[in-house]
DNA sequence: GGTCTTTATACAAACGTTTGTATTTCTGTG
DNA sequence: CACAGAAATACAAACGTTTGTATAAAGACC
C-alpha cells in the first residue's frame, strides 16, 4: 500500500469537545479527573475520548507545563548486563513516581554522550540519571541545564549516588593477598571514569601490602574479546608470572581465562584470576568467577529516588547505598609457587 | 544547595530575538541556516544563541511541524547482548537520516510493551520500531497509530523485517543429524514471538528426518539460569537420554553445559549442545559454544531505511536481510554411543 | 529622481494543551 | 419569587516554535 498518509495528530481535545458539545477545557479537565466537572459529563468524555483513540500530545502538554515527568537515562554500554539490572531499579522507582523514562545508548563515547544529554535537554525531561559519565565533569557544570542531574557512580559530581568503586577493587585484592599472591597482574579497561578508582585500589593495595608497583603487571583490555587473547600472550611472555590477575571486568576475566587456557595454564592452579561485575553468566562458566558485585538495582533505585527529591525542590541527601560484595567462586587459589 | 530553582525554559527564541533586537522569526531562520537571512546576521545570531546558551524545545517544535524525528524503539530484553547489535545498526543508520532514537526497555512484559508505545505516541514519534513484539498483532492493528511501525522478527506484522527464525533453526537440526544424532532433545523458553517458529522448526526437522517427536524431550527455559540445572536434572533422570539438545539461547545453553558437567556429563562428548544468538562470550565458554548467529545489525539498519521510506510516503518494499548463520565450534560432535 | 526588482526583515496565525477567571446554570433558603 | 451560594462550564491567554505573507530597505535601470 503505497502513498497511506501519515498523520502525526488524530483526534484532538477540540475534536472530543466538539463531539461533546463541550469546551475544550473541560475535556482536560474530565480526562485530569478533576473535581471540576460533573461525574456524568466525565464519564461521558472518558467514554468518548476512549472510542474516538485520543492520544494525549505531549508536546502540547509538555509546553503549558514546562514539566515533562520524563527522565533520561544515559546508558553508556548495552552490551554490558550490568546496566540492565541499573535499569531494572530506575523504572521500578521511577513508576512509583509517576515517572517515565527514556534511554539513549552511547557506545562509551563522549559525542554520543553529549548527543543524549542534548536531546533529552530539548526534550525538556525533568531530570538526567548518567550513570558512568564519559564526558568530564565540567561538560556538565558548564551546562547549566537548570534540569536536575544525577551522576552515578562519578563521585566527583554535584550530584551523584554511588557505589564506591575504589571498595569493591579492594576487596578483591584484600582477598588476592590474603590467598599469599604477592605478584598480581591488573588489566585496566577502556577510557572512562571507572579507571581512575580501580587503578588507584590497585596500587594502593600493593603500597599496603609493601609490595612494589611494577609496570610489567598492567595490562590493558579495550572492551573486546580479541584483546584478552593479547593479554594472555603477554602474560605467558613475562619471565616472572603474575600468579593472580585483578581482570577489568568479567568479560574480560572470562575471556582472558579461556585465552590462558589456550595457552595451557589452568585457572586457578597456575593462575588466579578475579572480575568484577558478576554478571549472569559469571557463575557458570568453568571455573565459576570469582568477582565484585555492585548493588546496581538498589542504585538505580535510590537516584531516582535522590532525583524526584532534587526535582520537587525538597532537602535533598545524597543517597547511601550498599556496600560492592565480593563474590569468591573457584577462580581465585592460593599461588600454587 | 537546597531549594535551588528548577526551571524548565531558560532562554527562548524570543530573548534572542530581544538581544538582537530583530523578529524571532528571523532567528529560527537563521538557526535552521535559511537563505532568506543576511549572512552577518545569520552569524551574528548563532553566536548569540551559543554564548546565551540556547537550547532549542522540542515540544514547541513538535508542536508545530506536527514531526519530532523522533523513532522510538522497543528493547524487549537488555539483559539479552543480542540486541545491543540491533540497537547499533538502528543507531548508525538513524543517523543518516536524522532520525534520533529513543529507547525503551520492557521486560519481555506484555503491559510494559504497552506502556512504551502509548508514551512513543504521545511523544509523537515519526516512527516505531518493535523487536520481537510480545503484544498480538491485532493490538497493534487497533491502534490505529497513525505512524509507521516497523516489527523486527515477526513475521505476521504488516510492517517487518525479519531474519528467518524458522531458517536457523532448520540449519542447527540439520547439524545436528547430519553428525548422525537421532535423539534430539528442545529446550523451548519463555512466551514470546520466538517460540512458536522455532518450535516449528524443530518438529518440522523430525519429521522430515522422519524422526519421532517425543515429548520427553521438550524442556523449558524460563530465562533464569538456575532453571537450566532443573532441565539438567530432568535429562538425568531420563532412561533414553537425548544424544544432543537444542536449547533456547547461548545463556540457556551455557548454564546447562555448566549444570551438564556438574552431573558428570561431559560436553560435547556425553551430549552435544547448541545455543542461539551467538552472543559475544559463545567462543570463550568451554567447549566454545556451536550457535546460530542473527545479523542483528543489519537487521537494525534494514529497519530504519524501511520506516524512513515509509515515513516519507516512498514506495517502499520490505526489506530482505541476510540469513542467519550456523557458527560450529566445539560444543557438538557425532554421537558417541 | 522615480519605478521596478531583489533582498532582508517584520508580522501574525497556528500547533494542542492547560489554567485562572468569568459566566452561566442549578439548588436551596427565606 | 428573588436571591445567595454552590456547582458546572465557557472564555481567553499562554507555552515556544514555525512559516506564509506583508512590508521595508537597498540596488538597478532609464
Amino acid at each position: 500500500m503505497p502513498n497511506k498518509n501519515w498523520q502525526a495528530q488524530r483526534v484532538t481535545i477540540k475534536d472530543i469537545a466538539k463531539a461533546a458539545s463541550v469546551d475544550p477545557s473541560t475535556i482536560t479537565r474530565a480526562l485530569q479527573d478533576s473535581d471540576r466537572v460533573k461525574p456524568a459529563t466525565r464519564e461521558k468524555i472518558v467514554q468518548l475520548a476512549a472510542d474516538m483513540g485520543y492520544v494525549p500530545n505531549m508536546a502540547a502538554r509538555t509546553l503549558v507545563n514546562r514539566r515533562s515527568r520524563l527522565v533520561g537515562v544515559v546508558i553508556p554500554d548495552m552490551t554490558n548486563p550490568f546496566f540492565a539490572d541499573l535499569v531494572q531499579g530506575i523504572e521500578a522507582e521511577a513508576a512509583k513516581h509517576c515517572l517515565r523514562i527514556l534511554i539513549r545508548n552511547t557506545e562509551g563515547a563522549e559525542a554520543a554522550e553529549r548527543d543524549a544529554i542534548k536531546l533529552f535537554l530539548e526534550l525538556k525531561v525533568d531530570g538526567l540519571l548518567v550513570p558512568m559519565a564519559r564526558c568530564p565533569q565540567n561538560y556538565y557544570e558548564e551546562l547549566q541545564s537548570g534540569v536536575p542531574v544525577i551522576h552515578i557512580n562519578r563521585d566527583d559530581a554535584t550530584h551523584h549516588a554511588s557505589c564506591d568503586p575504589v571498595k569493591g577493587s579492594l576487596l578483591v585484592m584484600q582477598h588476592l593477598l590474603e590467598l599469599g599472591h604477592r605478584r598480581i597482574g591488573f588489566v585496566t579497561g577502556p577510557a572512562g571514569p571507572a579507571r581512575e578508582p580501580k587503578t588507584f585500589a590497585y596500587r594502593q593495595a600493593l603500597a599496603e601490602a609493601k609490595l612494589g608497583y611494577d609496570p610489567d603487571l598492567i595490562f590493558s583490555f579495550d572492551g573486546s574479546l580479541a584483546s584478552t587473547k593479547n593479554i594472555a600472550t603477554e602474560i605467558l611472555k613475562l619471565a616472572d608470572r603474575p600468579s593472580a590477575v585483578f581482570a577489568w571486568n568479567d568479560v574480560c576475566a572470562i575471556g582472558l581465562i579461556h585465552a590462558l587456557r589456550d595457552s595451557k595454564l589452568r585457572v586457578p592452579r597456575d593462575i588466579s584470576v578475579v572480575g568484577h561485575d558478576d554478571i549472569q553468566l559469571a557463575g557458570c562458566i568453568d571455573p565459576p568467577l570469582t568477582t565484585v558485585r555492585w548493588p546496581m538495582y538498589e542504585l538505580g533505585q535510590q537516584s531516582v529516588r535522590y532525583l524526584y527529591r532534587l526535582r520537587e525542590n525538597q532537602r535533598a541527601r545524597r543517597p547511601r547505598v550498599p556496600k560492592p560484595q565480593l563474590i569468591i567462586r573457584q577462580s581465585t587459589a592460593k599461588p600454587h609457587r
